[in-house]
RNA sequence: CGGGGUGUGGCGCAGUUGGUAGCGCGCCGCGUUUGGGACGCGGAGGUCGUCCGUUCAAGUCGGAUCACCCCGACCA
């Protein structure tokens, strides 16, 4: 992509109706629009870095078996009213609506409940189990409050997915794989390293739930962690986990955290409210075991923003830069363009996303701009480069200092 | 939903005791520039969130309303 064809641009103004971090720098550097309080569009930059993360996501759901679907934002009342969750006072953040003929829907907050309905038409044999499913869709939640930027939003991106089985112990066996799987995506995101699996309220089936708490000062929650036992302890559930895992309170490290994933195991409970059975061996009805995992995409990218960011901008690590090489040019000297040139056209046939700034601008906007966009690698072309042996200038976006490379080399490095 | 704050060109802001709107950035044109957000000259662009009221006269005063932000409560 060459830099004068999109469409968006950067400014050196900092909003003045955001005061989060990740909200002030994405739309500093064109990654998000602000549509209104908590509700953001996504930009072509912005959807890159969320087709990445996706791409991450999907990749290790599939690993576990996941089987990806989309279902729908329009939900019917009566699917939710099996589990009395249609109700206001029960779930105070509805988005609700009505049809032309007055009949009442509900825009999706969560899809746990049209999910089972959904499955109730396929699985109905012990044969059939376990399945998982699983969706990257849109969440409408009509929250108080909008805050802390993309990371807590009235409309957000969440990858949604839901097990059901026929025994507990299946359940169990598979919770456990998509905790490791969880892990594996948070790894490849960058923030395995401050990402703890986390003991939070459970539900009316388990004493406890398992959130992905990442540390990250922006964060809502509170964590405690006992570094030495590596167990962390939402604060919500805080004197009861401490005694059911027996740590000691005095050594927990008390963090600010974000919670970037969630998962829950429902039990039969979720199937027997609905009256979803299938036929087990013994010819007998029984409901699922139940089971349902979340990450919010767009907030992880909110915590990803926030976490590495410099005075200088934002620094996306390599696996989800929207692209991965700011290739500039110094000059408009024939030569110097067409070395460009020959370097943009390596990279792409090296499947490297190179964002080429072709614009006849002073270098100093270029590099401002490389930087504030985050983009990980700056490979420099100039008079003088190409006088040094025709060497490039490449510097990580982190770096205190460029260093020279061969065309060759850059490549092998990026391909590595 | 309680408390606090803010709405003025695209963005960030100023606007005195009420007298008919200005600055910086950005944008357009011409020229000079080109290794960390250049400079000169010339331009375009605003019924001051909205409505009602007070007044000879409202960006400015009063009321209502809408939006946005912050703190709290709530939440993936």
């Amino acid at each position: 992509m060459k830099r004068s064809e999109l469409f968006t641009k950067t400014t050196k103004t900092v909003p003045a109706d955001e005061a989060a971090l990740n909200a002030k720098l994405l739309i500093r550097a064109g990654y998000v629009h602000k549509e209104m309080a908590g509700v953001y569009a996504y930009l072509p930059l912005g959807l890159r870095v969320l087709e990445k993360i996706k791409s991450i996501v999907r990749e290790e759901m599939n690993a576990i078996g996941g089987q990806e679907l989309l279902m729908t934002n329009l939900q019917p009342k009566a699917v939710w009213e099996t589990t009395r969750r249609w109700d206001d006072d029960i779930v105070d953040i509805w988005f609700k609506t009505k049809m032309q003929n007055g009949e009442e829907l509900g825009l999706a907050w969560s899809h746990e409940e049209p999910i089972m309905n959904m499955l109730r038409d396929y699985v109905h044999s012990y044969k059939d189990l376990p399945v998982a499913v699983y969706q990257f869709q849109t969440k409408l939640r009509n929250e108080l409050r909008a805050k802390s930027g993309i990371m807590r939003g009235r409309e957000f991106l969440m990858k949604d997915m839901y097990s059901v089985h026929a025994t507990k112990e299946d359940l169990d066996r598979f919770y456990n794989e998509t905790i490791e799987a969880y892990k594996r995506i948070y790894d490849r995101l960058g923030i395995g390293n401050l990402t703890y699996v986390t003991f939070a309220s459970g539900g009316a089936f388990t004493k406890f739930s398992h959130e992905f708490q990442t540390i990250c000062e922006a964060g809502e929650d509170w964590l405690y962690l006992d570094r030495e036992r590596n167990v962390a302890v939402n604060e919500e559930v805080l004197d009861e986990a401490t005694e059911e895992l027996g740590l000691d309170k005095s050594k927990l490290e008390k963090l600010r955290s974000a919670e970037v994933g969630n998962i829950f195991n429902f039990g039969t409970d979720k199937a027997e409210q609905m009256g979803i059975t299938f036929t087990d061996q013994d010819n007998t009805q029984k409901p699922f075991y139940y089971g349902s995992y979340g990450i919010g995409v767009t907030r992880v990218m909110g915590v990803i923003a926030e976490l590495f960011s410099d005075d200088r901008g934002l620094v996306w690590p390599d696996n989800i830069a929207p692209y991965r090489v700011y290739l500039v040019n110094i000059g408009d000297n024939p030569e110097v363009l067409s070395r460009t040139q020959e370097v943009y056209e390596a990279l792409q046939a090296n499947d490297i996303d190179v964002l080429w700034d072709d614009r006849s601008v002073r270098p100093g906007e270029k590099f401002a701009d490389g930087d504030l966009m985050g983009i990980p690698h700056r490979v420099v072309v100039s008079e003088k480069t190409m006088a040094n042996d025709n060497l490039l200038e490449y510097k990580g976006r982190t770096d205190e200092q460029a260093v020279n490379v061969s065309l060759e080399d850059l490549v092998k490095k990026l391909t590595d």
